[in-house]
DNA sequence: TAGACATATCAGTCACGGATGATATATAGC
DNA sequence: GCTATATATCATCCGTGACTGATATGTCTA
């Protein structure tokens, strides 16, 4: 049998491994230039590689990972995939990080602790 | 002179850029072990080692990294310094980001891209 | 069924960034 | 000033994950 600590511990560790996993899926501009592409309408592979730039192997294994992610979803439409946001409240998420970056924008921008790559 | 669409353009970069950073910055189990511990009070280096179980350089770094970007300020009190978060709406955030998981979570879990690391 | 188009998968390369151990800096007390 | 404690920095290693080019799968049209 567990502690009750114990039990606490663990499920703090899956929380905070999803919330981990939840960021590390958007932290990639690739994928978030695709999850932005995808905000107001649903986009076929060929539109967004259009519209993000792109390759198109690239972008298709993006989007497998934002769908096995389930932040995405596609639908095959005869040769065409077309992709749309599963969750809306993405938006919200972008909002809010936004709102925090407009009062430590300089402070992440000037951070040289990663790349922009 | 640059035409509207590139200046949008280099709008949308900088944007998508930005979020990428914080989204990285917080796409790191010790980062947000780091952060929840600091929700509720400030707190030394050595008590966020006690609490998260990280070595103290490990800590150290991660501290100065969510420092840079602006997520966390320190105040030195003598021999310690103290953090805490800079901006609360980092909480709104993991709210945000928890509702997100709830509807997608066995998703992300499952999501085999990248590791837990 | 053949050929064209849309998307997915695969193998390989490469850089970024997280962890560690050793060490440096800084502050307090004696 | 000397020692102990608290925190920061440094060099290094190593795994993860993003990208590319080639190729496979799948779907439509003729």
């Amino acid at each position: 049998m567990s502690s009750n600590v114990e039990v606490l511990e663990r499920i703090k560790d899956t929380t905070f491994a999803l919330r981990t996993k939840l960021f590390r899926g958007l932290a990639d501009a690739s994928r978030l230039s695709i999850l932005d592409a995808l905000r107001t309408r649903p986009l076929s592979v060929g539109q967004i590689v259009a519209i993000t730039g792109l390759s198109q192997p690239n972008a298709s294994n993006h989007l497998r990972c934002l769908s096995e992610c389930g932040l995405v979803s596609g639908e095959q439409r005869g040769r065409f995939v077309h992709y749309r946001l599963s969750d809306q409240r993405l938006n919200d998420l972008f909002l809010l990080s936004d709102e925090l970056l407009t009062e430590t924008a300089c402070a992440v921008d000037t951070c040289g602790n990663y790349g922009t790559s």
